[in-house]
RNA sequence: GCCCAGGUAGCUCAGUUGGUAGAGCAUGCGACUGAAAAUCGCAGUGUCGGUGGUUCGACUCCGCCCCUGGGCA
């Protein structure tokens, strides 16, 4: 028999980490990290990581591990979440990074792991050859993902373009080939909010952050100037907040916009959730008392 | 009180020589196989400050009025 996976997920601040706490504290289980930028160590006011107080009554793993210089995948993710859950007696994935999820669940394409050099160059001609040419340039290897690909989708013509030149085969290829799910019985609780109280969580929230110190703690790592590239820097607050450090936007400005993509964000996660993901279990944080309909 | 500049989509604004309007952002919906808190696509919306006039026809021209910002008194 399997071991069963318990996988909390929805969009960003509808409670996940909390239930997961209490469902972890309930059983005994451990709590494992799915979020992106959660996974790196640079921001754990900013990117809402569980604090010294939570983690001290349950076990988390895959919290602020990463250094912000590193570059986190799905499939990396995939890698370190797998090690953990095959440790981990009654593991519990809490985590809102939907193509994670999918990837450690229904696996991903076997690509091998393509130097950041690769990447640099394709973005890097994108800029110089313009858009149209490099386009025409991925049509010329692999054919059928730029008939996938809406013109403007830079990111993917160059994931796609740094594969076949990498790899020597087409992207569209590798993902024809079967994926191997994870060998466990996964059970989805899905959080599923109304938006009205989900704006005022986020609103709330970010409100917090700032009075936990959120700005020294993203000042300092402004302060290093670092590499403008690293993903993990794309977490909600940061580009606004070095803007507001800059001096191009006040506090104020820079406090909306972050409410705002975080906003955004969460709309299209719900996107996500509604047409990607099977819950086996979906509950609304607001109004339903959620422990009671677990009884997995 | 006088002079100047403005009042156009929720916001910031663009509107060629008069033919009832557009961009960005926001919003809504959606896509999603290794950057996913990422990346990208589609869609809607307007008494064009008010009023009177010129004109076949005015956001665009003229008069008056209201409001906002700046300057001079």
């Amino acid at each position: 028999m399997a071991k069963h996976v318990l996988v909390v997920t929805g969009p960003t601040a509808s409670g996940k980490s909390a239930l997961a706490l209490a469902l972890a504290e309930q059983r005994g289980g451990t709590v494992i990290n799915a979020d992106a930028m959660q996974t790196y160590d640079a921001f754990p006011i900013l990117t809402a990581q569980p604090t010294a107080e939570e983690r001290a009554r349950v076990p988390h793993r895959l919290y602020g591990v990463l250094p912000l210089n590193e570059t986190l995948s799905a499939a990396r993710w995939r890698d370190l979440a797998l090690a953990e859950i095959a440790e981990d007696r009654v593991p519990i994935l809490c985590g809102g990074s939907g193509l994670y999820l999918r990837t450690l669940m229904q696996g991903i394409s076997a690509i091998p792991a393509i130097g950041s050099e690769v990447r640099d160059q394709a973005n890097a001609d994108w800029e110089a050859m313009g858009a149209t040419a490099f386009r025409a340039r991925l049509a010329g290897r692999d054919p059928e993902i730029v008939a996938r690909l809406k013109p403007g989708d830079r990111q993917r013509h160059v994931r796609a373009w740094e594969v076949v030149q990498s790899t020597g085969r087409p992207l569209s290829d590798w993902q024809k080939q079967e994926s191997e799910p994870a060998p466990y019985r996964f059970k989805t609780v899905l959080l599923a909010p109304d938006r009205a109280w989900l704006r005022q969580r986020i609103e709330t929230r970010f409100d917090a952050m700032l009075e936990q110190g959120v700005l020294d703690e993203v000042r300092a790592v402004f302060d290093r100037q670092p590499d403008p590239r690293w993903p993990g820097l794309k977490a909600h607050g940061v580009p606004e907040l070095f803007r507001y450090f800059r001096g191009e936007i006040t506090l104020a400005e820079a406090r909306q916009i972050a409410i705002d993509h975080t906003r955004q964000y969460a709309k299209r996660q719900m996107t996500w959730f509604r047409h990607q993901l099977t819950p086996d279990v979906v509950a609304n944080p607001a109004t339903e008392k959620f422990l009671d309909k677990m009884e997995v």
